[in-house]
RNA sequence: GCCAGGGUGGGGUAGCUGGUCAUCCUAGGGGACUGUGGAUCCCCCGACCCGGGUUCGAGUCUCGGCCCUGGCCCCA
């Protein structure tokens, strides 16, 4: 038999409509802040992904070659091709641009626990401006989208200013070292580096740097910078924002087109893949031949958020189910045209068996039966029997319709 | 790329110190039943992940692969 390709799912009904509803709730929220949906290809030059994170992804990803030998690659993430597309058709907007997306990605990766090679991001990117504001509001946005996914997470938030003016002196290769011993807790470690560095100071101020949870503190300890107004700033409106956070000057988030602040999301229940959220302040345009733009933005893990609300059950919308007798037939279609009018989902029987049979199937699947044979068809009538208590009563259809929808969901 | 634990009908399981017919539950299909039977009764469908090895004989032991689950690495 064939199987799935690795990393991959199907979705049944039930657990697509879960995924679609969580879904809208996240649009729902992004464009009651003003962002608005675009679409990116599926596919696009390799390059792309490589002027972004470095060849040494290509291994990461799934990359082909079209017959017109042109080197393409599934998309891995979707800010560099939202970035891309900014400078393609997007440089002219008035700023700043609002955007968000909804739409998969694939990674050659091992399959675990919320990973998968296939799977979903919900992003942000905030194009054109780097005030405080501008790089507060994704994280209030951020959190704001997560909680309406109904998921229980914490959210941390950091500077890279303030580590990068501790590490001021260090080489770029030093510095990477020094933020993956930190982000590893490997204090041992990072003591002996340093000390080989002949900076054998530096350690304890950066442990204490990483261990700051208050934004003033922090800023004492890493010393001047030209960033501190701002910071003091973006620090200022989230606290006044209601947002619920974490400072953590530790954050390193990879790559080197971060600028300034930057964030991430920690889910509950989810193993060791817990990170649900992860954005900040870059400027990418630049790379792809656009003007120097400064931006901010996120990404969610869609399906990390599905994992982790678990077993939170989402309820499916209700059924009719119109079973009817060959003298019936035609009044139970008008019924089924009526009822699909006004909203509801509604299913004809298909079998053309006894009513009692056509009866045990509708109570598999459905919440209502509508019963339509001669009598009803003559008064222009149903029977109406809710499936769940058996109760049953013949009305109009403009009343018959009133019910289901004014019942409580199954 | 590395480590651990797993793959038996669609789902869940028993069998696993090798010896007919592979167990049970559930789901699914068909029939009885043409105005109430969400029932009941009967019947049916359908599985040892793939391949090599050991053996007279492998679901069972062994090796490799594939896949699943979790972890490491990575995480744009």
């Amino acid at each position: 038999m064939l199987q799935k390709p690795r990393g991959t799912r199907d979705f049944l009904p039930d657990e697509m409509e879960s995924r679609r509803h969580i879904e809208g709730l996240m649009r729902e929220t992004a464009g009651r802040w003003g962002y608005r949906e675009i679409c990116t290809p599926e596919f696009e030059e390799l390059e792309l992904f490589t002027i972004r994170s470095g060849e040494g992804i290509i291994q990461e990803m799934y990359v082909f070659e079209d017959k017109g030998g042109r080197k393409l690659a599934l998309r891995p993430e979707i800010t560099a091709p939202v970035l891309r597309m900014y400078v393609n058709e997007g440089h002219v907007l008035p700023k700043p641009i609002r955007w968000f997306y909804f739409a998969d990605c694939f990674r050659y990766e091992r399959p675990q626990k919320g990973r998968y090679r296939q799977f979903w991001q919900f992003g942000v990117e905030l194009i054109g401006t780097d005030t405080p504001m501008a790089e507060a509001e994704p994280v209030m946005l951020g959190s704001d989208i997560l909680k309406a996914s109904g998921i229980s997470f914490v959210t941390h938030v950091g500077h890279l200013g303030l580590m990068n003016t501790m590490l001021s002196g260090l080489l770029p290769e030093e510095k990477r070292k020094v933020r993956m011993c930190l982000d590893k807790k490997d204090l041992g470690t990072l003591g002996e580096y340093l000390d080989s560095l002949k900076k054998p100071d530096l350690a304890a101020s950066l442990v204490d740097l990483v261990r700051c949870r208050d934004i003033t503190d922090a800023l004492e300890i890493a010393g001047d910078m030209p960033e501190k107004e701002q910071i003091i700033e973006i620090f200022s409106i989230l606290d006044n924002s209601g947002l619920e956070y974490t400072l953590n000057a530790g954050i390193a988030r990879g790559l080197d087109y971060y600028t300034g602040l930057v964030f991430e999301c920690f889910a509950e229940n989810l193993g060791a893949e817990n990170q649900v959220l992860g954005g900040g302040s870059y400027r990418l345009a630049h790379l792809f031949g656009g003007k120097d733009t400064p931006s901010s933005g996120f990404a969610i893990g869609f399906d990390r958020v599905m994992v982790a609300r678990g077993g939170t059950s989402y309820i499916p919308e209700k059924v009719v189910r119109i079973v009817f007798t060959p003298e019936g037939r035609n009044w139970a279609l008008e019924t089924a045209s009526f009822l699909r009018g006004r909203g509801i989902r509604t299913e004809m029987d298909l079998s053309s068996k006894s009513l009692g049979s056509q009866l045990s199937m509708a109570a598999k699947a459905a919440d209502y039966a509508f019963i339509v044979g001669e009598r009803e068809s003559r008064a222009r009538m149903v029977m109406l029997k809710n499936l769940g208590s058996g109760v049953q009563q013949e009305m109009g259809l403009e009343e018959a319709a009133d019910e289901v929808i004014r019942s409580d969901p199954r």
